[in-house]
This record gives C-alpha cells, sequence and structure tokens, in this order.
DNA sequence: TTTAAAAAGTTGCAAATGCAACAATGACTT
DNA sequence: AAGTCATTGTTGCATTTGCAACTTTTTAAA
C-alpha cells in the first residue's frame, strides 16, 4: 500500500497537520477508535495495532482488517458508516485523526507538500477501488466454486504464481467471498478430490491447467 | 457525481490537457472505445451516449453502467481489466482519453488547474469508494431477502424517503445484488405477501417500520 | 508440558436458490 | 393496429448452500 506522507519530508508533514484539522489520539488496549460516525475521517496508526471489526445482528465478532503501523482507515475507505462496524484497538495505540473535509475544503494551492498529500491519497483511493472491484468480481459469482476459482485466478495473476499463501484464515476467506465456512470447505474438499488443488495449511498449489 | 472538471475554467482545461497524455477521439455508432487494456486510462464522454457491457463465458451480455456526457469510465475506476468487460457507444460518440499515469507521474505542482484537477480526481475516487462498499454491504448478505432489504435500507436513508423510484429495470437489479432473476421475483412476491413492501412497476413503497 | 482456545474438517438435513421453460405484460416500431 | 422485442411474473425441480452439531487439528498461552 502507497504511504499517505510519501515525498513529504518530516517538517512538511508537521506543517501540513497544522494546516489541517487533525487530532494525535492514544488509546489503551481494548478502546473502541471509531464506530459509526457521520464525520468523514482518516486514520492512520501511528503505533501500536488496531482492527476493524463488524459484529452482526446474531453477535458474531469477525475481523474484516488488520491495522497496524502506518495503515490508513476511515469513513472515506472503509464501510464504517454501518454501525455494525468498529475500529478497536489490540494494544496501546497512537493514532492520527484527520477530518476528510479539512482537507478536501483547503484551498491554498502553494503548498507543495499539500498537492503532494493529496496526490498520495489519490494513489490510494484508486487502489482502493481495484481491491474493492476484485472483491466484487467475486461475490458476483453464483457459486462457493465459482467464488473460489475467482480467487485463485485473481491471486496468481497478481502474484505471477501458481502457488497460493493465503494471507488469512479459511474462515476469513469464507467471510471474504460470503459463504459458509463448512460449505466453503466442503467445496475446497471437492476441487481437491477433482485433482484442481492441492493443499497443505493455508499453501494452496493450482493444478488445473 | 463530481466533475472532473469542476472549477477549471476552459482555458485552464485546454492547457491542463496539454500537459498530460490525451486523446479526443470520435467513434460511431457501436464501436468498442475500450476492452480490456492493461494501460490506465480516465475516459470522459464528451458527446455521445456509451455504455460498459460485461459478456461472459455464456454470451450473456449485461449492461453495466450508462454513460452519458460528462460520465468518467476507466481502468482506474471500473473493473476493465477483465476480458469480459467493453465499453461500447451506442451512438457517434466523442470521447476523452487520459493516460492515468500521466496524471500521477505528473511533478510541476505550480500549475493550480492541475492540482484541482488532482482534486477532483479524489472526490470522485472516494465517492466511488462509498458506492463500492454499498454494492459490497449487500453482496455479502447471504439470502436474497436480506440482499433485498439491504439495497432498500440503504436507497431510503441515501435519499430519506420510504419510497423507491428503480433506477434500473428488475432484470438489472437482480444483476446488481448478483441473484437469479426469477429467485429475486419470487423473494420480491413473498415481501409483497407479507405485507413488507407494495410496488407499482419500478415504484416500491416499504411498509415495514 | 499441559491446557485452553481458535481454526479447520465432516456430515445430515432443511431451506434457499438457480435454472429452465413458459405466460403475461408493457414498450416501441412501422 | 399489428407485430416485435424486452421486461416481468410464475412454477417445478434439481442443485447448492447454510446451519447445526460434532470431531480433529493447530496454535497460543500458562
Amino acid at each position: 500500500m502507497k504511504h499517505l506522507f510519501s515525498k513529504i519530508s518530516v517538517k512538511e508533514k508537521e506543517k501540513l497537520l497544522r494546516l489541517l484539522e487533525t487530532n494525535t489520539l492514544s488509546f489503551p488496549k481494548n478502546t473502541t477508535i471509531l464506530s459509526s460516525t457521520k464525520d468523514n475521517v482518516i486514520g492512520i496508526i501511528l503505533e501500536g495495532h488496531a482492527q476493524i471489526t463488524r459484529t452482526d445482528y446474531n453477535g458474531n465478532r469477525t475481523i474484516i482488517e488488520e491495522l497496524n503501523e502506518e495503515s490508513i482507515f476511515g469513513t472515506v475507505i472503509s464501510s464504517l458508516k454501518s454501525n455494525e462496524y468498529e475500529v478497536m484497538t489490540k494494544e496501546k495505540t497512537k493514532v492520527l485523526i484527520i477530518d476528510y473535509h479539512s482537507i478536501i475544503n483547503y484551498e491554498n494551492t502553494n503548498h507543495k507538500y499539500y498537492n503532494r498529500f493529496i496526490k498520495n491519497l489519490l494513489e490510494i483511493t484508486t487502489d482502493i477501488i481495484e481491491e474493492k472491484n476484485e472483491r466484487i468480481e467475486i461475490l458476483t459469482k453464483k457459486t462457493i466454486r465459482d467464488k473460489l476459482l475467482e480467487y485463485f485466478n485473481t491471486y496468481c495473476k497478481k502474484h505471477g504464481t501458481r502457488i497460493i499463501y493465503l494471507p488469512f484464515s479459511y474462515t476469513d476467506l469464507a467471510d471474504y467471498i460470503a459463504a459458509d465456512r463448512s460449505a466453503m470447505s466442503r467445496e475446497l474438499g471437492y476441487l481437491k478430490d477433482e485433482g484442481f488443488i492441492k493443499t497443505k495449511g493455508r499453501r494452496i498449489s493450482i493444478l488445473y491447467m
């Protein structure tokens, strides 16, 4: 992921943060940083570790995203508007919060670093769109098998490989493709039986084609 | 949708387009403008009318998006990278194509209108992310009923109303929520029977709570 | 090393859905 | 007004999937 402050010096960064509506906040472990804000904000993890989680009406909590140092999150980026989502610290965490409107409404176009910042943000948002498109492509497939194959294809194309190292657990994969975990497990079993894939832990080898 | 050239004068716009790698192209009716480009480009319809379509392996073509004057499309925005997609003119159409990398790599930060352009583009991309998030929210629901209800809720919240005027056909809605059209039709029937909604053509009234 | 807690695999079964085929309605054209 | 084409509604049936409940395996913690 591109960085919000790339090509901006530490001094310029400090100036920039003074121009915008920002807050540097520290949170203890297991605290909610953000939940369903109407305000559009962008947050950056300065130190520590947090997670975006979702709690559905059954009370099941799933982890949507891991946030480590330099990770970016926010209402502009994720769908934090729904009250099912929250950003929660997993350890003592320092966060920089920037009001999105103060970014957009700031009008002095002479500040080089401000313009660079906007451009960095643009690059990040286009990357995010690409990720979302990939996921939508998967989610619109009608069977679990097709969802899995689409996931495998996208992964392999991107990494130029036939061996997949899942970046998360199978439980998370089931969430990602919006399928029941046990049903997905069953489907993976079929794919193995039919000789399309081979797995060892979170390593999946693609054998077809 | 925000406009790519808002707050940029006609003269500035012309200067800008000379700075960037752009092409103004005219296409006759029923011609393919773009299909699965490796290049990242942004296109703007200057005159005419086109459609983003998708043709699946069965040969079924669906319309993904209507493009009218000032509409923006492109590999950065839609998932045009898959060869299932293409942008096709429905009448004689004039298009402005801008190379995405020439936008990002241009480094002279003194041009006010260039910076404004980047900012406009940023606003557009964040809007797009929001749209994609909404769709993902729908697509991750496990039943057609839940998908429909999520669609209704999002629509109503956004428009502040209990009456929905579908912006497209039921056939398209089925595509949007990734469900079989007849199965969706059946589910809408149940929702009517149970008194949750009432429909008249493409107007849907929400009766529950 | 033991213990606890996640994660992953398995399976029967009921429910939801896709598919196919066709009827009905509505919109548009000549 | 007739005819064509797209959209919408309907229904039987086979398939897929979610769900629940339980086992096995893996990982992390004490």
